[in-house]
DNA sequence: GTTAGCACTCACGCATCAGGAGTGCTAAGT
DNA sequence: ACTTAGCACTCCTGATGCGTGAGTGCTAAC
């Protein structure tokens, strides 16, 4: 299966009109220009794109070209005797009309898929593991946004005392996803009996709704509620809003950190110090993988494109998860814009369709 | 309080023996030079220790006892023309016999307090924030490895039929910690009533004790239950017995990794690598923290002493905590050698102590 | 429109050099 | 016998200069 088509769903840019702007010389320019870098991580000189070139052209030739190129802002030369490197936008135009993504090998294929099995893994786990495999497979770093707590359906609920008046609160979505926290109880503790009365109550009635549904078929019921005078609904009802309120941080699996050290544009210690932050900070993470979850497909962001100052520098390749009905989350690459795009796009696809049907499964 | 007696009861080497061999002169000389080196990151010349020192001798002088310190092997010139930097072995001197830890102050110890408040907050979010606390005030790098899930103490255990044979357990300890595991159950699924009865029996008989205690007693529960045959009891033994006897993966908390790059001497790539290498690994860490659990108080691991490749040129600060009763886990500070111990060790201690506080309330 | 030729720019590596910090050794002072 | 002043020596550091090579832009010829 060739997945390119993936790509070019997620075009941004008005394509048409850039087309016309470069014949087929410019683009094959480009093209070799961003993928000579790529791969050597080197600018680009005249001399070396001519040399390699199917249309043989003399190196003054592409010099016009390159510096047509250049003055549309798809390359800069980083010093006046240096050759061309990619741009944020050159990168942008490769990967939305250039790039043709390499088909997966069997052994690749076999060596995701024996990462990403359901099996008898937790959801935890089993994105864990997609995380690493996602990260060694492609030699940057793997990140995985796991399912959002609003958007899992609710399976089963579980109340345990502990002391001083905290209620420890176990909650477990239909896939097996198993979160926790502790409430505090204002006024008398209730009973064991009536706490089992609560967990009976709230597990027959918000069994199949999603997180969501579950806070506004509380909220109406806590208006009902007024009106008739109900000590255990009331109690119910005040706990699970409490429980069902508040935001459960979300949670990023991030693998492979160390990865980033083998990219020498990273040797920059101040751009390192950035990317690290924002991983250990998380939040602009999240941000821009749920972004990526509004749309379909493989999705790339490139440099400074994806507004986050940290990621400056680094492109992030992502695709989501489903279990089928529904997106769940979202997983991916993250590394340096100067990225196997090509070698990268098909892992990060392939790896989310196998976690969509361990998912899948699991939730059947 | 001032808390030195801590470190002193760390001591590991023969500390009597090196006393003689070490003048009160030489001593005030090499505690300069720790502490100059500490504090500025530049070898200590002889000039700049005869000038500061109070006892008041000339550069010669004190380039024949830096001469003879050397030779001992406490100090090294990194080349001909600088002055001397601490071995690792001139660091645990240090810490061992010179250091003088400083008192928090006011601020300091309300700072901790504020983070480590138990309230409630989960025990895995307690002891989250500690090391965040732990990173923020000594700015090297908090870790904190979470209760062993063997030493935690049985509270409660629920199991949830997943699809296609597999089970979910979740079990929950006494000081509020849930882990959860799914299992595969040959032949036919238990019904629902049958897995009350299982939980019902297992909730009864297993609880108040440690998971090694729930461990041995279920394997004499498996030799009696040979003999009378019990459905039930079959299961809840098969059951539980594959739930407890694998092992859960130990957690380590880390956080503040990004500090490691505010470190001078981290600026060699190779070295900051091998870091993060290891803080992703965590098997190693593990061990480490694991191994300082043994001893009491606030304790030292000072680079290649601590025979793990890794940590050559890090120190790790760590102290242990508990609930009172027994020791959960341990908690601490990785930083380069070049730390400022006279800063941490407070930090570590008090909030070793606060947490301690913290668990003990909880698992009233 | 393409290409050959040429002058120009600039990073990079290398050597050189002065300055300075620090040492070890020796000999003189207490 | 210990301490110290003096001195020669080492070697890192930063600045400077130079040659080289890669690459460019421009112009003129094809």
């Amino acid at each position: 299966m060739n997945v390119s088509r993936l790509v070019r769903l997620v075009v941004f840019l008005p394509v048409g009109a850039l087309v016309v702007e470069l014949n087929e010389r410019s683009l094959s320019i480009l093209e070799a220009i961003v993928e000579g870098h790529i791969a050597s991580g080197e600018p680009m000189g005249s001399r070396t794109i001519a040399k390699q070139q199917k249309l043989p052209l003399s190196p003054a030739t592409v010099r016009n070209v390159m510096s047509d190129l250049e003055e549309m802002g798809y390359i800069v030369s980083p010093h006046t005797s240096a050759g061309r490197v990619p741009t944020d936008k050159g990168y942008r135009f490769y990967v939305d009309t250039l790039l043709q993504v390499r088909n997966l090998s069997a052994q690749e294929r076999h060596n995701i898929e024996s990462h990403c099995q359901g099996g008898n893994l937790r959801t935890q786990e089993l994105l864990k593991q997609a995380g690493r495999i996602l990260s060694n497979m492609s030699s940057y770093t793997g990140i995985v946004l796991a399912p959002r707590f609003t958007s899992t359906v609710f399976r089963h609920i579980e109340f345990l005392p502990l002391s001083q008046g905290r209620l420890l609160v176990i909650f477990v979505s239909r896939s097996g996803l198993v979160q926790n926290k502790i409430i505090e109880v204002d006024g008398a503790m209730p009973t064991a009996g009536e706490l089992e009365q609560i967990t009976n109550y709230l597990n027959n009635s918000l069994n199949g709704l999603t997180i969501q549904e579950v806070r506004s078929h509380i909220v109406d019921q806590m208006l009902e509620e007024q009106a008739l005078y109900d000590q255990m609904l009331s109690h119910a009802l005040t706990f699970s809003s409490e429980i069902f309120s508040a935001d459960v941080e979300d949670d990023v699996i991030i693998e492979g950190v160390a990865n980033v050290f083998n990219q020498p544009e990273f040797s920059n210690i101040d751009c390192m110090k950035r990317l690290f932050k924002a991983f250990e900070r998380k939040h602009d993470l999240i941000d821009l993988l749920d972004k990526s979850q509004q749309a379909e497909g493989v999705q790339i962001y490139i440099g400074s494109q994806s507004e986050y100052q940290e990621f400056e520098g680094c492109s992030l390749i992502t695709a989501n998860y489903s279990n089928g009905k529904q997106t769940l989350g979202s997983l991916g690459v993250i590394g340096p814009s100067r990225m196997a795009y090509s070698q990268v796009v098909p892992v990060v696809d392939y790896t989310a369709r196998l976690v969509s049907r361990a998912l899948e499964i699991e939730s059947e």
